[in-house]
Formats: structure tokens, C-alpha cells, sequence
RNA sequence: GCCACUGUAGCUCAACGGUAGAGCAAUCGCUUCGUAAGCGAUAGGUUAUGGGUUCGAUUCCCAUCAGUGGCUCCA
């Protein structure tokens, strides 16, 4: 995604040492192949590395890594210089014969029309080749002068991937290889810790340990099990949600997972969303589909009496539960589930309201990440396609036209930073989404603010306005906790598994020093159960240090030891779960804390 | 859905043509201990599932299912 990057990247070194090892890459992997088996496509930089697509005559090998590696390291030490060639369309076809994708690009390029990826270009460029040694590349550059100045000790081959020519599923599947390249050794080794970092944080494995969530495979792929441990964070992430919402005039509704087909036609869902749907069961010759998503209930619900500007902005919230059936190649841990809860609402309101409605829907992220202390996220806007109308899109460039206009003024006038992003909206309308990333680098999206001007319509939804006509409402679908799912996972990634206090499954545990205190310490758990607290004595037959150890694993954040001393003194020697202590606290002063830092949902354990 | 890879006890892994083994977790004892693993014993597996090759398959082959890395798609 381009607006990942720095503008600048493309101008760095690092930039043309990346793109120089593709090319190098790509002459070892031709070197494989008899003449004219092998075809080249394209091989840009990306961060961190690089990649190159090819068409070839068979399935690459982890061991073909390693020689390709092997390979790519002598022709860097053979300095071949790279050079460039500026020649007409003509040439560049002759030369590129038997690269039926080269002549593809080069058509591009000659049309003055398309880049690599097929996207639009303003101009009309040359058409440039790279050459170094026996390798030649239909390439705008930049390169380094020559392969010498790639560091042979600090590039890497990454994995071996499957990749569809020019993005699209409908056209030939190409192998990937990723590799990565880094100025010195010492770079490589940082980014490869970084790496194994991550996945000590990827919430699959946390998850996992922390007692969180589980699949069953007779359940099925992407339906996943909370354990108690994630109910409990489910109903604190609700509760939350139901304070905000009450503060800005959400009401809560609850519908049925299951309804008619008519509901979803009239909605739209079936011509445009039909592929994400679960197939439908027949009742006596009706069709019941699985919800995939709340809001035409929701807009029954406005509809379930005449309404009039005096009640507007209607704002219905519901942590619904939707299933969508996501191709088995997307499900991603509990980021990309097929049942989720989402945290839903539907804000009916007049455009004049709209601005205010939806500037109070980012604020109310804001306060969110706040609480989380969410702060590497990008707002992306979502605008139609042109081409797109009638098939991914409603029919009706009008109202998208204006629809985008009200949000990009709403942004604007908000001083929300945010960055436009064509044909990627809604089926229904344009949306502001907010993206952040998991441990391991994947972008994804995490809540999501859309604007609907069709299925008012399509259910014709009205209210009378001040002048006692009808009117139809606009409305805003908003989910700034996302769904139980991805927060969840998100979340997890995000504290690393060292939830604060008021998420925390388990928020204290009291550790006996010998069952002389077992007692003792059965009093403290039910004083701290008394006042709300997750608290939990552990009576085991293991010593204090296999103890302690154990709630380390759990990250549980408070961990009271308790022996003869602390008996007497009616206190608990208090451990956090950064290690750092604060023997000798009274019991009273500990449950007091404990409850501050839960009342304020506070990101502190002291 | 597509391409590639993987699938052994709850978890992390070993054995790789001669009918499965360790550590942790669990259970039961012993231990009563001052801030990240005390000791011992017990139990736990039709080696994802279904076929095939073979005297013999966890190991080789095929199919299915699931997971992983990507692509496509998305909350």
C-alpha cells in the first residue's frame, strides 16, 4: 500500500540496493531454466525487501532458495555494472519476444496507459531497460551502479509465494519469491529479531497460551470458541461500549440472526454482498439467511413506527452477531473470522445533521484509543470507482458523488488527518476506516465509519421534517470497537498479551508462601471478589517460585505473596507482573488500588 | 477460492520403512519453602481423516480436512 511508504523511499538507497537484488534474483532464477522456459514479470521493491513474480515451468522449492541465494551472492561479486537503455516500443517487443508479459507491460507502457500494475498513468513514459551481466529487465530504475553494491552478507531469501498476474484472480497464477535487503549485516540481523519478535506477540500464539480462544475442527474453520478468559474480556469491551454509547444517545436494540431472503434483496446484500453470504436454508419452500451484517433489521426497527425530525438522530446500537463466509484462504486466526460480534449501530439522521453525526463518531474512536493507547493507525477514506457502478457499487453516481463530498468537508473541517483511497467503498456508500497492523505486519481494518445513502431508499425509510414532508433519513453505520474478533486480536497483539487491569482475565493472584497462609489468603481473594475483583488464591502444593512463575506466564498484573509476616501485619507482599515490588502493603490500601486502576480503566498498575 | 508448505500426547518438539519418546502441563505422593521452574511416581497417542504401495507405514503415494506463508477479498 503506497501510503504505507514514505514518498521518500523511492529515492533512497536502500530503495535501488532492493530493486538492484531483484534483478539479481531474477537473472539466478533464469539461469534455472532452459532459454525461453522461464518468464520474468515484475520485481519491485517493497518495505523491507523486495519480490519478483515469475511463470515458471515448475513449483519452486525451499532447497532452489537456497542455491538462487547461493547464486545471487556471486553475481554480486562479480560488480557487473548495471546500465540503462532508453529504445522505442518496437525494439522493446523484438527484444522481449518470448516474455509474453513483458510484451503485456510494454503495451502499457506504448498505449501511454498503464504501469506494472495496471493502474493509470499521467503521462506517457519511456520505455527503459536495466542490464548487468547476462540479464536484462524492462525497468524505469533506479538502480545502483553496480551489483558490488549490494552487501552480499546482508540480503535474504524470505519464502516462496503464489501471486495472480497484475493482482487478478482471473488471470494466471505467478510465483513469488520475497526476499529482503538491508545495507549491513547488522541490519539484517535487527529486522530478522524483529521478525521472531513479532511472533512472539502474534495473537495466535498468545491467544493460545493465554487461554483465550480456541478453533475446533468440528465446529469448523473460522468459528472460533471463546474460552472463559475471552468471555471475560467480551464483557468488559461491552460494558465499555455501553457507557460510551449511552453518553452519546445510542439506544440498544437486539434481532434475530436469521431472516427472510426478501429482507436481504431489498438491502442490497444479495445482488452486491451474495459471495460473502452463508448459503441459504429452505423452510417450506422460504429462504432464511444467516445475518452477515445487522443493519436492515435495524432499519425495520426505525421503520417499525412513523418518525419525525423531532427524534432524529436515531441512533440504534446492537453488538450483533453476523457470519460472512470469508473464502477459506482469508481466515486469519481470530483478524478474519467467519462468525463475529460486531459492535454495531445505525445513526439515522437528516443531512444536516450528517456532519455533526459523523464527526461524533470519530471523536468517539478518539476517546477509544485513548483508552487503548492506540496510536499507529492511519484513517483511510474510501471513495467509489466509476467503472464500478451497477456491479460493486449502487447504482446512482449522484448521491455518491455528494456522499463523499459531505465526508471529505466533515474530515476537513475536523482537522482529521485521513488519506483518499478510490474503489474501496461500501456496497452502499463511501466510509472512513481506520487501519492498523498486526504483529506480524499485516494491515487490516480495525473500525469503520460509513455513510448509506441507498438503503434508505431501498427501504423507504422516511421522517417528517419541520415542514411536514418526507424525508429520507441518511445513515451512518459505525463499529469503532470493531468486532469481538479483531479487537480482541488486535488487542492482544497490542499489549503483547499484558492486558491493563480492567481487561485482564485474571487481575490479582494471591500466592501463599507455605499453606500456613492458605487461609489468609483465601480471606484476601474473597475480600477482592467482595468489591468485583477477578482474584484467584492458589493453594497448590508448588513452592512460591513455581508459583509466581506460573502467574508470570499468565501475565496476571498483581500478584500478592503472602507468609507469616504478611499475615500479621495485614498486609500482602505486592509483586507486578514487570517484576518490580511493593512489599509490606496494607490489604485495604491493595484493594483500594486495584479498584482505582479498574474504575478508570487505567493503563497503569501503580 | 488459487499457489506452495505443514499436520506425532493439552503445549513445545524427537523418532522418518521394522508396530512411538522427551520436557512442560495434568493427577497422586513427598516437600512447607520469601519473589520466574523442589523431588518422585502415575496417567496420557488407531502418529488429522480415508484409501493405496509394502511381509511390515508415523515414515512412501493419492484424496479429503485443517493450519501456515502469500495472492485475491475484508470488520
Amino acid at each position: 500500500m503506497s501510503y504505507q511508504q514514505q514518498e521518500k523511499y523511492e529515492d533512497t538507497e536502500l530503495y535501488r540496493i532492493r530493486h538492484s537484488a531483484a534483478h539479481v534474483m531474477a537473472q539466478a532464477v533464469m539461469e534455472m531454466f532452459e532459454p525461453g522456459e522461464a518468464k520474468i514479470t515484475i520485481g519491485p521493491p517493497i518495505e523491507n525487501g523486495y519480490y519478483y513474480d515469475f511463470d515458471l515451468p515448475r513449483n519452486l522449492t525451499p532447497e532452489d532458495l537456497k542455491a538462487i541465494e547461493k547464486r545471487m551472492r556471486q553475481i554480486i561479486a562479480k560488480h557487473h555494472p548495471f546500465e540503462k537503455k532508453v529504445v522505442n516500443a518496437e525494439r522493446a517487443k523484438e527484444m522481449f519476444a518470448d516474455q509474453p508479459y513483458k510484451i503485456e507491460l510494454i503495451e502499457g507502457l506504448e498505449e501511454g496507459g498503464f504501469d506494472e500494475y495496471g493502474e493509470p498513468l499521467e503521462e506517457k513514459p519511456e520505455i527503459s531497460f536495466y542490464s548487468h551481466d547476462t540479464f536484462t529487465d524492462l525497468c524505469r530504475g533506479p538502480h545502483v551502479e553496480h551489483t558490488g553494491k549490494i552487501n552480499p552478507s546482508a540480503i535474504k531469501l524470505m519464502s516462496i509465494a503464489g501471486a495472480y498476474w497484475r493482482g487478478d484472480e482471473n488471470k494466471p497464477q505467478l510465483q513469488r519469491i520475497y526476499g529482503t535487503a538491508w545495507k549491513t549485516s547488522q541490519e539484517l540481523e535487527e529486522y530478522l529479531h524483529m521478525l521472531e519478535e513479532a511472533k512472539k506477540r502474534d495473537h495466535r500464539k498468545l491467544g493460545k497460551e493465554l487461554d483465550i480462544y480456541t478453533f475446533s475442527d468440528e465446529v469448523g474453520p473460522g468459528l472460533p470458541l471463546w474460552l472463559p478468559n475471552g468471555g471475560t474480556i467480551i464483557e468488559e469491551l461491552e460494558d465499555l461500549a455501553k457507557e460510551v454509547e449511552l453518553a452519546h444517545g445510542y439506544e440498544r436494540v437486539r434481532t434475530p440472526h436469521l431472516t427472510k431472503e426478501d429482507l436481504f434483496h431489498r438491502s442490497g446484500h444479495l445482488p452486491y454482498y451474495a459471495e460473502s453470504m452463508y448459503p441459504p436454508m429452505d423452510m417450506d419452500g422460504v429462504k432464511y439467511y444467516v445475518k452477515p451484517m445487522n443493519c436492515p433489521m435495524h432499519h425495520k426497527i426505525f421503520d417499525a413506527r412513523p418518525r419525525s425530525y423531532r427524534d432524529l438522530p436515531i441512533r440504534l446500537a446492537e453488538y450483533g452477531t453476523c457470519y460472512r463466509f470469508e473464502k477459506s484462504g482469508e481466515l486469519f486466526g481470530l483478524m478474519r473470522v467467519r462468525s463475529m460480534q460486531m459492535n454495531d449501530a445505525h445513526i439515522y439522521c437528516s443531512e444536516d445533521d450528517f456532519e455533526t453525526e459523523f464527526m461524533d463518531v470519530i471523536a468517539m474512536y478518539m476517546e477509544y484509543f485513548e483508552i487503548f493507547d492506540i496510536e499507529k493507525y492511519i484513517m483511510r477514506f474510501s471513495t467509489h470507482a466509476k467503472d464500478g457502478l451497477g456491479k460493486k457499487y449502487v447504482d446512482n453516481e449522484r448521491l455518491w458523488l455528494k456522499t463523499e463530498e459531505m465526508v471529505r468537508q466533515a474530515m476537513q473541517n475536523g482537522n482529521v488527518p485521513y488519506v483518499e483511497v478510490p474503489d474501496e467503498a461500501a456496497f452502499y456508500g463511501p466510509k472512513v476506516d481506520v487501519q492498523v497492523w498486526s504483529a506480524i505486519g499485516r494491515e487490516f481494518t480495525l473500525a469503520t465509519n460509513q455513510v448509506d445513502f441507498s438503503q434508505p431508499v431501498s427501504f423507504d425509510l422516511s421522517f417528517k421534517n419541520s415542514a411536514g414532508e418526507n424525508e429520507t433519513p441518511l445513515v451512518i453505520h459505525r463499529a469503532p470497537l470493531s468486532t469481538h474478533e479483531r479487537m480482541i486480536g488486535f488487542l492482544i497483539e497490542h499489549y503483547a498479551g499484558k492486558f491493563p487491569v480492567w481487561l485482564a482475565p485474571e487481575q490479582a493472584r494471591i500466592i501463599p508462601i507455605t499453606d500456613g497462609q492458605n487461609e489468609y489468603a483465601l480471606d484476601i481473594e474473597s475480600k477482592l471478589k467482595a468489591v468485583g475483583v477477578r482474584a484467584k488464591a492458589d493453594l497448590g502444593s508448588d513452592r512460591m517460585n513455581a508459583k509466581i512463575r506460573a502467574a508470570q506466564k499468565m501475565q496476571v498484573p498483581y500478584m500478592l505473596v503472602v507468609g507469616n509476616q504478611e499475615v500479621e501485619n495485614q498486609s500482602v507482599a505486592l509483586r507486578l507482573r514487570d517484576g518490580s515490588r511493593k512489599d509490606g502493603t496494607p490489604v485495604d490500601e491493595f484493594v483500594s488500588l486495584v479498584e482505582d486502576k479498574i474504575a478508570t480503566r487505567s493503563s497503569e498498575l501503580l
